[in-house]
DNA sequence: ATGCCCTGATTAAACGTTTAAGCACGCATA
DNA sequence: TATGCGTGCTTAAACGTTTAATCAGGGCAT
């Protein structure tokens, strides 16, 4: 039956023009040898008719398809939209389409996943991974978004870095006693962070870190993290790496009566939407993910390769060496200096108007 | 140079067992009249050989890419994760892959969007509309999810019937005097939701709208919203049409050392991730994503249909009677009856512990 | 005047599928 | 025995593009 396409094909411009179909795709392409003028009156032709080529066509044609597929370990993850945000917006300027698949934490969706964009010919990929997930060899150009610690990995913010920078702020700002906050110890971004936030305060502040996975897994999803006892235990500073778990320390930390920042300081990490509006606004370390994006897109256009030959060569990884891109520190009013006078918690929340939010310029 | 597919196709197991293509088309397909034994052969000799159809190839020849587009408004929504990821499962469990298109909250990038996905010969596509947007003719079927009160939406969660609940839970706790809290005026999801909740909240309740867009249009991005005047004027409640809203309302009051849920009580909409992490967690309303989405495409594949041919008549919205889905109140730690002794403000935070969150079961 | 190369176009095949149309054969009916 | 029909398969065309191969013609050197 064949449902006809709305728009004319290369054959109504070249019968438009008395020429061949062939000098038409010459013509648009630029490829062959075809003269100024006659491009000239094709593609005004070609802009007149309102032609648009068709893309089944030429992916059958040419095998490439035109599409990046979008590999996200759990997209209900709220770095997500971030992350999704950038990866299109690259990928379009590029004049590429992303095509979304979710593994929703599983490692065996995340094949059946990435299974299923090679089979809708995707040119190539762009992963991130499932925790501590090694991505084996695809069918196509891959392009790794983890932590440059990860083996393979293509491109990444610097989380180590990151966390330096982070515990630099702290420890500058006077804290030596510091709570370390992550999710799941197996997390290899998460684990980098930690690590340079540990680099970054220095061997005279003392710190420990506080996995709520494990927490959980004794209270239950959602139970307090004691953080009020150990504020009395003389942490005066909790640094999260991520905001989510910042937010959870910092309400908890509030609801027990803790100023934040007068009596202990909160941070956390991504600078996720809610981190400018939440009263105290929180200081946080922000990714480039546009730069990130930008250079993922790169990386794998340049191994999908302008022919498609050499494609063997570099099928697997897309680079051998991870482009680290620096983070940014955010510093909001979660942060300030300890409190020295007393225990933090006599120092109950100030009757205090809340401090203005940043007005962004 | 045309690169070679990898895996074999119709014509290598059509050779293998010495029948013609068009056979094995039938055969795999179902369509034309292929004996049963024969079917059997060939489904043996496709899967032995790991034979994976081009889906270009059938586009070319179907006008069918089996492949849908999703529009959204921005994609740095926080409750864009949720939508992704159920339109993106739905879809795929029906067969079809998801393309995604950000229109980063502008109505000239959301028709170059839609363009875009038009051009990769989507099969038809959900949009999730820029508030107050009306979605023009498009060249395929669409689904349009944002409210039922939308003309030509398609499916929406119930807004006005959870804002009613919501309205009723307050009411019912004994509030009277309810602060609705609300981003934008010209959004017609947060409108509805206060529709209803006014109405839930029924004539004895005295209640007042404040939009932060107008807020912050004097007192910039991230301003104080002054909640704890609100809350000293004798406001009990603060019912926030969306989670972030609450989130920085909860902050807001917390940190000016007024007490939730003993002093007043805070709630939100849509489920967001921090809503059962924070402290005290949110009472909100839950939309029941997965069901939106399995109507949102199932109506999308019910137009573009088996053949194609009726298309004329459906082509521009999908549905005429919009299906509404219903909201689920989750009820959490962020409401209680209003405090009756003395004025709210007065009665600080208390140095008890955080209660424990909810436990999933 | 002949041969050669360069330019600007054309022709034709190919990508892998779907599908309308056709064909041969066996079986039942007239 | 001829007619007709349903079954099971084949043939061939078509979808719209890209691209290798070819070709006609003009300018230029020999």
């Amino acid at each position: 039956m064949a449902i006809p396409r709305s728009g004319p094909n290369m054959s109504a411009i070249a019968a438009a023009l008395g020429v061949s179909a062939a000098t038409v795709s010459n013509a648009l392409s630029g490829k062959g040898r075809v003269s100024p003028e006659l491009i000239e009156r094709i593609r005004a032709k070609a802009a007149e008719l309102g032609y648009v080529p068709s893309l089944a066509a030429r992916a059958l044609r040419t095998g490439r398809t035109g599409v990046l597929g979008l590999v996200l370990p759990d997209i209900a993850n709220p770095l997500f939209p971030q992350i999704a945000q950038a990866i299109e917006n690259a990928a379009s300027n590029a004049g590429y389409g992303v095509l979304i698949a979710d593994s929703r934490g599983d490692v065996a969706r995340q094949t059946e996943a990435i299974n299923r964009l090679l089979e809708r010919g995707v040119d190539g990929m762009v992963i991130v991974p499932r925790r501590g997930t090694r991505i084996a060899d695809v069918g196509c150009p891959v392009a790794v978004i983890d932590t440059p610690s990860t083996p393979g990995n293509t491109v990444a913010a610097d989380h180590w870095d990151g966390g330096a920078q982070m515990g630099r702020h702290l420890s500058s700002l006077g804290h030596r006693k510091v709570l370390l906050i992550g999710t799941s110890a197996s997390s290899n971004v998460q684990n980098d962070r930690i690590g340079g936030l540990k680099a970054g305060l220095g061997a005279g502040v003392e710190c420990e870190v506080l996995w709520i996975e494990k927490v959980e897994a004794a209270g239950g999803e959602g139970c307090p993290l004691g953080l009020a006892e150990r504020a009395e235990a003389g942490f005066t500073a909790f640094a999260a790496v991520s905001d989510l778990s910042a937010l959870r320390a910092l309400t908890e930390l509030q609801r027990a009566g803790i100023g934040v920042p007068e009596a202990v300081s909160v941070t956390g990490f991504d600078d996720l939407v809610w981190s400018p509006v939440v009263t105290p606004a929180l200081t946080t370390m922000r990714m480039d993910m546009a730069a990130i994006a930008d250079l993922a897109i790169a990386a794998l256009i340049r191994a999908i390769g302008p022919e498609g030959e050499a494609e063997e060569a570099l099928a697997g990884r897309v680079a051998s060496e991870t482009d680290r891109v620096p983070m940014q520190l955010v510093i909001r009013q979660s942060t300030g200096a300890p409190y020295s006078g007393g225990t933090p918690n006599s120092h109950a929340q100030p009757p205090i108007k809340p401090t203005a939010g940043e007005h962004k310029s």
